[in-house]
DNA sequence: GTCGTCTTAGAAAGGCCTTTCTTGAAAAAA
DNA sequence: TTTTTTCAAGAAAGGCCTTTCTAAGACGAC
């Protein structure tokens, strides 16, 4: 182990195994042929100097730096983690590093990091989960697809839509139109009229889709508009709590909620057990997602599984496999009935 | 937008723009005078090109990328995200790029990453929680918190104890010997001499210093040794459910469940709901880590609160701001009592 | 009008690796 | 033995940016 004032690098190993910097690259690549005893007299002054090849060199040539940005709200939430460990269930088979960053749900933060990740020359870029629906920032998303796409990079969208007028881009669908509207059949058929939705954050892509599934359904399944109660909140558990809190201080009636994600309805059950309001005797609670944890929460949550780890798979194989603009849809959602919803009272 | 076979470079900007490179460089550094005009034409070919700098090239120059590297085993585990939320949060008002790795608990993985990192020449380096005790993975993170060290870059050992003999890495502490005392030691006063400890994968340096902090304070409390029933999961829900259902199986007597980790406890509350035993009545369940869901699942659990996003933020300062070997101590573990655990039977 | 001082910009080297093009030597073929 | 082929290695350019050194011009001061 020698302590060097600078970083070693090829020519010091080249030195040290008498042989030329050349020499020295084709051992560690591995792509061209390398008598045995200059590969051994190679690694062994590697080992000597423990030495690690420059990526930054190397990307400076061949404009590629193994780097996979995956840019999601925030880990924490269970849905991004299982999409992320999709993801990663794809790269750690290549030499690819997954990159994950959490925009906190900021769209400018989001366009913040896809700088960074551009200026790092990433392989490819995946955007998970909602994204802003204002001009400004879709507009600058396709300007920075165009640019992924001119330096060999891929984006690609993760469970939301392309904006308008990109070609350059990748998609993993997710019908999230269609989990609300299965949901909201399922309440429905259970013979519930006055229905609580929880909605996410407005100007929002997942929440535009999911919000017009759920009203599509109850005006299908004749529900009239003004049964449906529709509430904001952030998508957290916290939320959901405060807004079924809210809503029941207003006296609001209701026999069943419907959260758009399934941290809301924890909160939500959270909320109508402090309330001593019985699940599903008294109040039905429908979710969204199927995180791990809906299984676990007392009552266990009904909800709506959405192929959170295969979404997260299929974006990394098109990014990293096909490299190509196209789409691929994650398998359809499922309605998964547990404990948290029972026909409604009729009294 | 102009669509050019190679990537757009400083130089075409700079011929645009009808400067030098030089120039170019400067105004986008902004540390060196440039004139008003000058700088105003050269950011319209910047605009005009969607032009972003290449960091590896830069990075050939300063021997740094921007990337901190977080090594965890498994960001959908929440003890996990929410330490990378905490390192996030310091981050996220630089120009650092987090880059979260999963291991998959593999030690061999973790230095397949580590090693990754370091050919990014990572600006630092965390490594996360439990870490294998096995001798030759410890030496080989030696080797590579000295690889580190040499080229400027620190690592440090966020959760887990150093491994002996290094002193060019920092740590961050938690008590997890404290953290399962105090939850044993909980139980005690409430009357359980017949404990199932419920332990994570074995030769972990977590999970050898939790399982003597419980033995330890059963010790102490006058526990007879034979009475605490060590099982070894892998710190998963389902693992803690499918250990107490085949110490259930198996007839083992106790009173009390103590799991290392609040997953492996919730597992427990499962297998035990669906055995029909009470919890806290006839049996009490404590868990440590007091993850967000600790509070939401029926009956809330009782566990040890780690400060987990305080250890991320903690070790990512010492990562970014110090970048000096140190080590700095979390916030000290608490008791939080919810309703899992109660006085045990007298009968 | 000349000299000195700022201010602003350019030239060129340097950072670390890969790869094409060459070359030298050894092995195979004639 | 001579010629051709094969194999292994080196020389050197190139990739993109930063920064030191140098210089041109503008402006004030004397």
């Amino acid at each position: 182990m020698v302590i060097t004032e600078r970083q070693t690098t090829l020519n010091d190993v080249a030195s040290r195994a008498g042989v030329s910097p050349a020499t020295v690259s084709r051992v560690l690549n591995g792509n061209y042929p390398v008598a045995t005893s200059t590969r051994d007299r190679v690694l062994e002054a590697v080992r000597h100097y423990d030495y690690v090849l420059n990526v930054h060199a190397r990307a400076l040539i061949h404009a590629q730096s193994g780097i996979l940005g995956v840019i999601l709200a925030d880990v924490s939430d269970p849905f991004f983690s299982e999409v992320a460990r999709g993801v990663q269930s794809v790269t750690a088979q290549t030499d690819l590093l997954a990159v994950i960053c959490n925009t906190g749900s900021d769209p400018d933060q989001e366009l913040k990091y896809l700088n960074l990740l551009r200026t790092h020359r990433a392989d490819a870029v995946i955007l998970v989960g909602a994204g802003s629906e204002h001009p400004r920032i879709q507009g600058e998303l396709v300007r920075h697809a165009e640019g992924l796409a001119r330096q060999g990079s891929l984006l690609v969208f993760c469970g939301r839509p392309l904006p308008g007028g990109t070609t350059a881009a990748g998609a993993v669908d997710v019908d999230n139109h269609g989990a609300t509207e299965l949901a909201m059949v399922h309440l429905a058929r259970l013979g519930h009229r006055r229905i609580l939705y929880l909605a996410g954050p407005p100007a929002n892509t997942t929440t535009t889709a999911r919000l017009a599934g759920a009203l599509g359904a109850a005006k299908k399944r004749r529900i009239a508009r003004r049964d449906v109660t529709v509430r904001a909140g952030d998508l957290s558990r916290r939320s959901g709590q405060e807004l079924v809190e809210e809503a029941l201080s207003e006296g609001l009636d209701f026999t069943a909620v419907l959260a758009s994600n399934d941290l809301m309805a924890i909160g939500a059950l959270v909320a109508l057990r402090r309330a001593g309001i019985g699940v599903p005797d008294q109040v039905s609670v429908v979710g969204i997602d199927d995180i791990p944890i809906a299984a676990d929460v007392t009552p266990a949550l009904t909800t709506v599984r959405l192929p959170m780890e295969e979404m997260g798979a299929a974006a990394a194989k098109l990014a990293v496999q096909e490299r190509m603009p196209g789409s691929r849809s994650a398998p359809p959602v499922q309605l998964i009935e547990r404990e948290s919803a029972a026909p409604a009272r009729t009294d």
